[in-house]
DNA sequence: GTTGACCTTGCCCCTGGGGCAGGGCGGAGG
DNA sequence: CCTCCGCCCTGCCCCAGGGGCAAGGTCAAC
C-alpha cells in the first residue's frame, strides 16, 4: 500500500506536470493528494491518480479555466464529455469569430479601406424626436447579438402596454462621455404613449434597468445594411464608411452612434437589408 | 488646431477603448498622445489618430500580444499585413492542434480509452548499452516536433565524425526526477566510436548542450506507430496504450519514457511505421 | 552522522488591463 | 471670485495559471 505513494515530484514526473501546478490543483481542490503528511506537509500521490492528473493537463492545453475543468471532472464520464462539447463549441464559435476579424484587419492594414468603403451609399435623414423605453448594458462584444435579440424582444412586448412600437427599435453605443454610462449599449425601443410608458416603468420592480427617455430630433448620416453584414466585423466597415463620408462632407458629430433594426428580423433573409448604421450629425 | 486634440476620455469613446487601455498603450510607446501637458499631466490625442487606436482595438480582439501588435504596427502598409498573416497563420495552426486534442478528449472522457488501446500492438524488446552523443532542452509541446527535427539533424551529422550513427535515433522524455533535469526533452544519436565522440564533444564551443554518456542496456515496452500518429495527441494514445499494457502484466517502470525513429522520417509515407513508443521496464 | 536531493511555504513576476483611492485640473454657474 | 462637478492624474491591488527563487525543513543513502 505504501509502495503506491508517490512525492510531488516523482508524480509529477508521472503526469507530465510540473510540482508547482500541482500544488496549485490541491489548493483548488481539483487534484487533492491521497495523503498529506501532517508533520512534514509533504503530498503524496497514488499511481491511480495519475489519469485525472494527465486528464487534466490535456485540458489545460485547451486554455480551458480550472474552474471548467473541475465541472468537466465533477460530471463523471459522458457528462463530463458533454461539458466538454460545450467548451468546445464556445470555443470553435469565437474563433470562427475571430479569423473573420482577421481577415478583414489584413484588408485594413494592406490600405484598401477606402476601397471597402465605396461599397456603402451613405445619406442623411431626419428623425423626429420619440419617446423611448430603454434598457442600458455594458457588455462584451462577443455578447452583444445575443442581448440585443434579449433586449429588443422585453421591449417590444412591453410597447403594446405602452401605446404600441412608435417607430424603428435601435441600439446606441453609448461611448460617448458622461458620468454613469461610460461605454454601455443601449437599447431603445420608441412607445406612443409616453404617460403609460412612464407608468410602466414605475410599476417594474427595477426601474434602474428599464428607463424611459425622450431621444431628441436628430439628422443622422447612415448607410442601409443587410442581415448578413450585422456582425463583427462587417458592420465596422459599415460604421467606418459612413465617418468616411462624414470626413469628407465636413459634418460633425452630434451623439453616438446606432443601428436602427427598421425590418423584421427573423423574416429577413441573409441579404435583406434590416439596419441602418447611423451617425448624429449637426 | 486646438479643436483637433481631444481628452483622454473623449478620445477613448471615439476609438472605443478605455481610458486605462490608452494610458498602457501610451506607457509602451504604442499610441502617444500627440500633447501632453507639462503641469497638469494630462494626455490630448489628434482625432487623427483614432484610426490607429482603433487598430489597436481590433489586433486585441484578436488577442494580438501588444508586442506583435507594435511589431504590426511599425510596419506600415503592407508589411503590416504580412506580419498579421504570419501571426495568424501560426494562431490557426495552433488552434488546429488544440481541435484534435479536443476531440481525443472527448473520446477519453467518454470512457472510450481501453478500446483505443486496442489497437496498437506492444511487446518488449531488449536494447544493449549504447554510447550516445545528445542535446536537451526545455521546450513546449507545440515546438517540440521542430525542435526534434533540427537536433536529431544536427546530432547526424556530427556522428559522422564520431565513427558513424550507430543505432536508432531516440527522444528520451526526462520527466524523471533528478537535479538539472527537471523534465526537459533530450535527442539522442547512438555512435560508434566513444573517444572520437568525447573528442567531440569537446571541440565543440559548448560542451553543456551537447553531452556524451552511455545509455545503459534497457527492457523496452514498445508499440510502432506511423508517421501520421506521430503528433499530438494521437502519440499520447500510444503512450498510453503502453502503460496499460504494463499495469496488466505488473512490470514497473525503468526509466523515462521515449520515441525510437528506427526509419527515414523523409522517405516515409504517412502510413508507414516510423517510431517505437517506449517505456524502459523492469 | 553527514550529505545532498527533495519538499515546504511565501514572495515577486508575467499579460492586459479593471477597479478604486487620493488628489489635481478645468469650465460653468452663482 | 468661489465653488462645484466632472474629468484626469498616479499608484496600488486584483484576475488566471502558474514560473522562478529564497529560506528553511525532511528523507534516505552512504
Amino acid at each position: 500500500m505504501d509502495d503506491d505513494l508517490l512525492t510531488i515530484g516523482a508524480f509529477a514526473a508521472r503526469a507530465r506536470l510540473s510540482a508547482k501546478a500541482l500544488r496549485v490543483y490541491d489548493r483548488l481542490g481539483l487534484l487533492a493528494p491521497a495523503r498529506v503528511d501532517p508533520a512534514s506537509g509533504y503530498r503524496y500521490y497514488r499511481v491511480g491518480q495519475i489519469e485525472r492528473a494527465r486528464t487534466i493537463a490535456l485540458l489545460r492545453q485547451l486554455d480551458m479555466p480550472l474552474a471548467v475543468v473541475a465541472e468537466v471532472l465533477a460530471a463523471d464520464g459522458p457528462e463530463g464529455a458533454e461539458r466538454l462539447t460545450a467548451y468546445w463549441a464556445d470555443t470553435e464559435a469565437r474563433f470562427a469569430a475571430r479569423r473573420t476579424l482577421a481577415e478583414f484587419l489584413r484588408g485594413r492594414l494592406s490600405g484598401r479601406s477606402s476601397e471597402m468603403y465605396e461599397r456603402f451609399t451613405v445619406g442623411t435623414v431626419e428623425v423626429p424626436a420619440q419617446v423611448v423605453i430603454a434598457e442600458k448594458r455594458h457588455t462584451l462584444a462577443d455578447e452583444l447579438p445575443a442581448w440585443i435579440g434579449a433586449s429588443l424582444g422585453r421591449l417590444e412586448a412591453a410597447a403594446r402596454e405602452c401605446g404600441g412600437v412608435a417607430g424603428a427599435p435601435f441600439v446606441v453605443y453609448h461611448a460617448e462621455v458622461s458620468t454613469e454610462s461610460d461605454g454601455p449599449a443601449e437599447s431603445c425601443v420608441p412607445v406612443a404613449d409616453e404617460t403609460a410608458a412612464r407608468a410602466w416603468a414605475q410599476a417594474q420592480g427595477r426601474p434602474w434597468r428599464t428607463t424611459v427617455r425622450v431621444e431628441p430630433a436628430r439628422r443622422l448620416a447612415y448607410t442601409r445594411i443587410t442581415k448578413a453584414q450585422v456582425a463583427h466585423p462587417q458592420i465596422l466597415a459599415a460604421f467606418e464608411a459612413v465617418e468616411a463620408w462624414m470626413k469628407e462632407r465636413g459634418l460633425s458629430y452630434d451623439g453616438p452612434c446606432r443601428e436602427v433594426y427598421f425590418a423584421d428580423w427573423d423574416a429577413a433573409g441573409p441579404d435583406d437589408p434590416v439596419c441602418d448604421v447611423a451617425f448624429p450629425v449637426r
